[in-house]
RNA sequence: GCGCCCGUAGCUCAGCUGGAUAGAGCGUUGGACUACGAAUCCAAAGGCCACAGGUUCGAAUCCUGUCGGGCGCGCCA
């Protein structure tokens, strides 16, 4: 276990050991807990090492001694740590920073060892593995998905590729709320596109939708069936009619998103039916059990789930006065399923849009007053992706026209581009699309300026290789150039971002380094030949050549992108 | 009115659970290819980190308030 963490994540074995070397010190100060939880990170790049940590003026202000007095005392205690010593020299600086300078041998060692992780750098391995049920997406299926959904498929997806790296068991889910009155209306609508196709007067409903896209699935409907409905459409559709545009129309939709979300390279492991959880009575036994438990009252003619005293603002509707279910009771009905599945799932994560928030507090109530001690489902909230049209912001809608679907983002600006765009930026921040400026300027996405770092190197790999390179020993290298020990530790960082990428759900910090490892590359590439080197510096450098493109292409993969061998 | 998110360079955004002189891309200006890929590199210019308080040895980061923007506050989903 331990020896699986030196190799593969050189810096949090490093981390462990300055804190074992001064776990002493800082009992004896009464301040043991510092040891395992203070801040290491990669000094600014002005002369101060490659690492830094303030411990001792954390120290300082928890013992009252000097900092600087007490930053010299944990150096000695390093110092005394003769492993320790072999990796790094020591500096106190400034206020009371201790700063590490590794030596030359610990990092190319570092970065050998890395190098034969293959793909397998930074990822772990879990001996009790979390099962996670991750939900994202899940739109209704009456329509196309929008660049909206995109950006939560982007996301989901890649938190999913993460997740799994790290050693989690993972399955993604759609779910499909193909109940209720929207899809009603959807089914009336095609009907009455079918019926127009067929030169038979027919109105839109009122609450229907607009748009070709309805009259496109309308149109596949009647290739498969010809006019062989034309007699049930008048003078008004019969029930029979409608319920079958609404279930023929939901397959087709969903074959075409599933579709369009493979070519956006996100593959769901699981679909799963709102209608579904009527059909086999699961939403009918669990408000049947929410009476018995007295978490449902009648009231108004309606029927109430108090969530109030689950933390909610106010208790809320299960069945309306009409008899209906709302989307709250099936949704109840679904959480609770996956608790309850086969799989087991031991933790729940929904990826839900900002215009979803205020839903958030009823479904974790509900959750609390059914699975009492549980662990509560975690909801992300995503914010919102707007359409920028001649300068005007527009929130993306399906009925008023203005929405950029995926597809038409995926043909404008490609998939590699698409998604490192929508996964670059923080889900906390609102995303605006200017489809025009979009495409004009997707050649300047920064996805090139990574995928071409990794050209770059395949092709001098392939030269190497066509050009009968010889490799001599280079484990003993230890004259590395300023380019070099900064390319080495960006990559000995990586394990620590894929860790954070996860912890934090961020997928957005995996773009970010790979940009910030590519710019080391090219900064190394332009000062340091390669194969022209000298025969152990070309060596070592080839062979840093090939970790750095083995840990841009993970990077890229775990984000969904591809990393071309020539571009 | 209440709740959540955001406000950092001209523009688009990073800034890791509080650390040293706040970073990148685009744009602007000026340099670097008879070279392993110039889709690259180097340099310059550009900042009251919305504003005001507070906590701390230390705040873009945490807390409170104000202003501005987005999204919610249905017996819609």
């Amino acid at each position: 276990m331990a020896a699986r963490a030196e190799s593969s994540d050189f810096i949090l074995f490093f981390y462990r050991r300055v804190g074992e070397a001064v776990g002493n010190l800082l009992d004896g100060w009464g301040f043991p807990e510092l040891a395992g939880n203070y801040t290491l990170e990669p000094a600014s790049r002005r002369g101060h090492g490659d690492m830094a940590t303030s411990m001792a003026m954390v120290a300082a202000s928890r013992t009252g001694g000097n900092p600087r007095a007490l930053a010299g005392k944990l150096v000695e205690a390093m110092q005394a740590d003769d492993g320790l010593e072999k990796l790094t020299r020591f500096e106190v600086a400034g206020p009371g920073f201790i700063n590490f300078h590794l030596r030359e041998a610990a990092l190319v060692s570092a970065a050998l060892d890395a190098l034969a992780l293959g793909d397998r750098f930074g990822s772990r391995a879990q001996e009790n593995p979390e099962k996670i049920l991750l939900e994202f997406v899940s739109a209704n299926p009456t329509g196309q998905l929008h660049a909206g959904h995109a950006r939560y498929a982007a996301y989901g997806d890649s938190l999913k590729r993460i997740l799994a790296f790290l050693g989690n068991h993972v399955t993604s889910e759609f779910y499909i709320n193909d109940f209720g009155s929207q899809m009603e209306s959807f089914g009336a609508t095609l009907a009455a596109r079918y019926a127009q196709d067929l030169g038979l007067e027919a109105e839109i409903p009122a609450d229907g939708y607009r748009g070709e896209y309805p009259r496109h699935v309308a149109g596949r409907i009647r290739d498969e069936i010809g006019d062989r409905l034309r007699d049930r459409l008048k003078p008004a559709p019969t029930a029979e009619a409608v319920d079958f545009f609404k279930r023929r129309g939901c397959e087709i939709v969903l074959a075409e998103m599933e579709a369009e979300l493979g070519r956006f390279r996100v593959d769901f492991d699981s679909w799963f039916s709102e209608a579904g959880l009527y059909a086999s009575g699961a939403a009918a036994r669990v408000i049947e059990n929410l009476k018995k438990d007295g978490h449902a009252v009648s009231r108004e003619g309606a029927l109430w789930f108090k969530t109030a005293r689950f933390g909610d603002d106010k208790d809320r509707v299960l069945i309306r006065k009409n008899g209906e279910p709302t989307y709250f009771a099936s949704d109840i009905a679904y959480h609770a399923g996956k608790l309850e599945r086969h799989e087991r799932f031991s933790h729940l994560i929904n990826v839900w849009g900002a215009d979803h928030h205020g839903y958030v507090a009823r479904i974790k109530a509900a959750m609390k007053a059914l699975f009492p001690g549980r662990d509560e489902p975690e909801v992300i909230i995503g914010q919102l992706v707007s359409v920028i049209e001649k300068g005007e912001r527009k929130q993306m809608s399906k009925r008023k026209g203005t929405m950029v679907t995926l597809s038409e983002l995926l043909d404008g600006i490609g998939v590699d581009a698409a998604r490192f765009f929508l996964v670059d930026r923080s889900h906390d921040s609102a995303i605006d699309l200017d489809m025009e400026k979009a495409r004009l300027k997707s050649e300047e996405n920064p996805v090139y300026y990574v995928q071409y770092a990794h050209a770059r190197i395949s092709s001098i790999i392939k030269k190497a290789e066509a050009g009968g390179f010889k490799p001599v020993d280079h484990a003993g290298y230890d004259t590395l150039s300023k380019q070099e020990r900064q390319l080495i530790l960006s990559i000995l960082f990586f394990p620590r971002v894929v860790q954070g990428a996860g912890d934090m759900r961020e997928p957005h910090r995996l773009t970010v380094y790979s940009r910030e490892l590519a710019a080391s590359f090219h900064t190394f590439y332009h000062d340091c030949p390669v194969l022209k080197a000298e025969p152990e510096a070309a060596s070592f450098r080839l062979d840093l050549c090939r970790l750095v493109r083995n840990t841009i292409a993970t990077s890229l993969r775990l984000v969904g992108v591809s990393a071309p061998e020539a571009m």
